[in-house]
DNA sequence: CTTGCTGCAAATAGTTTGCAAGCTG
DNA sequence: CAGCTTGCAAACTATTTGCAGCAAG
C-alpha cells in the first residue's frame, strides 16, 4: 500500500510565478521563493519550518512575511491550514487535494495517505445515510495508531 | 439521524471524587469543580471556557490550576486533547470513546457524531486492505460540510 | 507528615498588527 | 505611479513554568 510520499517534480521558478498569477496574488520574490520551500519541504510544515527553509537563500525575508504569505496562500486556496496534534502550531497542508491522514502515537509523525476507495466507500455510505440538519462536503480520516518499521 | 448531544446525567460531587480516584489523582476542590464544568459545558470547550464556567463558584481557583489540571485529566485519560479548526487553541473533548466529528465551514462549531455502522464498516474496510508500516489503532472521521436549518 | 497541588506572576511560544519604505503590475 | 507587499518591532493570545504555602491521603 502506498502512502503517498508527494514528490511531485519540482516547479520552475517561471511556474510558481504563474500559479501565484493564476491564483491572484503578486508574484514577489518572497512569496516565489516561499512557495518553493512549501513544494520542497515533506508532510505539513509549521510557519517557522518554511521561514529556515526559505531563510539561507532570501536572508532578506522575515518570519513576520512568511506569515503573510501563507496567509494569502491559503486566502487564494494554494494551501490549507491545518492543526498539529497538539494544537498548539499551525501547519500547512501544501495538498488541497481531499486525503486523509495517518497519525503515529509515538512520533506524533502525520502521513498524508489516499485512498480512492476509501473515498467511494464514504461517499457511498452517506449519500445513502444522510443527516438531518447537516449537509457534508468532504471526509478526512484520522487514523491514529503506531508506525511499525517495514 | 441522532447527532450524540451528550446530556449524560450530571454526576454528583461524590461520583466525581471517585472518578478522579479511580485514576489516581488526588481530588482536591478545584480539581471536582473543574471535572463537573466538563460534564456540563457542551461539545469541545477551552481551557479559558472551563475557567469561566468555574470561576463564579469558586473564586479562587486560577487560570493557570485550569490548565494543571486540564493537564493531568488527559495524562489520566480522563480527557482527550483536540486542537480546534485554527489550531490556535487546544480544545478538550471530554468524550474519551470513540467517535467522529461534523464541522460547520461557516460557523466553524464541531458536533460530535457516534455511528457504530460507520465505526464497523472502517473496521472491515481497514482489516481487509491494512498497510504495510502502519498499525491502525482507532479512526476519527472529520465530515466538512454546511449545517442546514431543520 | 509528606508529597502533590495551588495561586500568583513572570516567562515562553506562536501569531498578528502598524507603519514607513520598496517593489510589482 | 498606485497600491499591494515587505521588514521590523511591538503587541497579543494561549500556554507553561517556578516557587512558596496549603491540603489531601
Amino acid at each position: 500500500m502506498s502512502l503517498h510520499t508527494a514528490h511531485h517534480s519540482l516547479p520552475s521558478p517561471e511556474q510558481l510565478r504563474e500559479q501565484l498569477a493564476t491564483a491572484g496574488l503578486r508574484a514577489t520574490q518572497q512569496r516565489v521563493a516561499i512557495l518553493a520551500a512549501l513544494r520542497t519541504l515533506p508532510g505539513h510544515p509549521t510557519a517557522e519550518q518554511v521561514f529556515r527553509q526559505v531563510r539561507p537563500a532570501n536572508p532578506t525575508v522575515s518570519l513576520g512575511t512568511v506569515y503573510k504569505a501563507l496567509d494569502s496562500f491559503v486566502a487564494a486556496g494554494l494551501l490549507r491550514r491545518v492543526a498539529d496534534a497538539d494544537g498548539t502550531r499551525r501547519r500547512y497542508d501544501p495538498d488541497c487535494t481531499n486525503h486523509h491522514h495517518l497519525v503515529c502515537q509515538n512520533t506524533q509523525e502525520i502521513i498524508d495517505y489516499c485512498d480512492p476507495q476509501l473515498d467511494r466507500l464514504l461517499q457511498e455510505f452517506f449519500a445513502a445515510r444522510g443527516f438531518e440538519n447537516f449537509q457534508p462536503h468532504s471526509y478526512s480520516l484520522h487514523i491514529t495508531g503506531v508506525r511499525s518499521e517495514a
